[in-house]
DNA sequence: CATCGTAAAACGAATGTTCTTGCGCGTGGG
DNA sequence: CCCACGCGCAAGAACATTCGTTTTACGATG
């Protein structure tokens, strides 16, 4: 018999997320300590571990979480009737990644991708996520060679993957180096994508 | 008075480098220890403390290394009398990166992206070595402009961030994700430049 | 009354760093 | 030329913290 609703425990959950995620974002996964959680989450060390089993878990939490920020951004997209052109494309999806957060888009994302290497069940929660987010930018791919303002020649899937290098390189740009690079890439991809191949002058 | 020549204390600093190298490929900055340390190199405590005085000193150290190794490769390209095509470049780049090391390219860089953003000893360290990098893509992307391979309204030193965030994500897919991802990348690039923007076709 | 949460203490393990010790070689007095 | 001295180098035990986690006893609450 439950003592208190379900709801409660729910929110107590996402309080301890949150916490770690400020805490995270602020220090690292690796720099941050048990008890810097414990205060950020104003909870005790007891009541934290009664809902996660230890720091592993946290961190695993959160690094799924915050790939997955990034398909319902996508997904977003999608729904809607038409996507922007491509040349804008990008640029709208790190407008909507910053929207989420701070100054910066997915300040978590680059030690997510460092500690997938290292950390296998980090690893394991996260490729599926980005697999999915390469599945929707294919999708993506796919309807704008329907439009006729994409090359038909080209794999929607290796196309895709080039799309996730870009904006891992770009997220990380922005992070590392601040709004000027981000200005720089954005600037960079539009000459290149407004002049890419399209189906109408290459078709 | 010295009592070991100039040549042993650099041999011995290159000893402990090498030893903290393959410990942070290996583990990771902050899953590595001092006493991994110690032990890859073959040397106590008190030695290593000699030469270097902490830990941070380590990871500087191997992250600035890590980005020039990338700057060089860049330079040996630049020295060359002309550039692979366009689409070649790039995979180009990969495969001398891979040609360094193991099995993936500069499995040092995705911890040291993500280490400079919480760390400003890092990133000041590493910062003008990733503008060095971009600053020989830029030239490249001069020359390719010049050779007419390119097309001339695009800038510079926008294209050259844009491919040094291309760089980056392809690295980090290709650690993460193996060897799969980075071969559909290698095809997606090649798609995509074969079909780029040229002064021929666009000028 | 069972449960949830707190506060605090304690746990062993592991961390980065320092300290003390002694080995070994270059050197200066014989 | 030889030998013992002395100093730089390295070793590794020992340092004080700090870590993640568990346990304790106690109060609040449904």
């Amino acid at each position: 018999m439950p003592k208190v609703s379900e709801e409660h425990r729910e929110a107590r959950r996402r309080q301890i997320l949150d916490a770690a995620w400020v805490c995270f974002a602020r220090n690292g996964f690796h720099k941050t300590s048990m008890p810097d959680v414990f205060a950020e989450a104003g909870l005790s060390a007891g009541a934290v571990y009664r809902y996660f089993p230890g720091k592993e878990a946290l961190i695993t939490a959160i690094a799924e979480t915050s790939m997955r920020q990034l398909v319902e951004i996508l997904d977003a997209h999608l729904r809607a009737p038409d996507l922007p052109p491509p040349e804008e494309l990008l640029p709208e999806l790190m407008e909507d990644l910053t929207a989420l957060g701070g100054s910066a888009p997915a300040p978590m994302a680059p030690q997510v991708w460092s500690e997938m290497m290292r950390d296998p069940r980090i690893a394991g929660a996260v490729a599926g996520t980005l697999g999915d987010i390469q599945q929707r930018l294919a999708e993506m791919c796919r309807r704008y060679q329907a439009a006729g303002v994409l090359a038909p020649g080209l794999d929607p899937g290796d196309t895709a993957r080039v799309l996730v290098a870009l904006i891992q390189g770009w997220i990380i740009q922005w992070n590392t180096m601040g709004l000027a690079a981000h200005q720089q890439i954005t600037a960079g991809v539009r000459g290149l994508l407004t002049r890419a191949p399209r189906s109408a002058t290459h078709g």
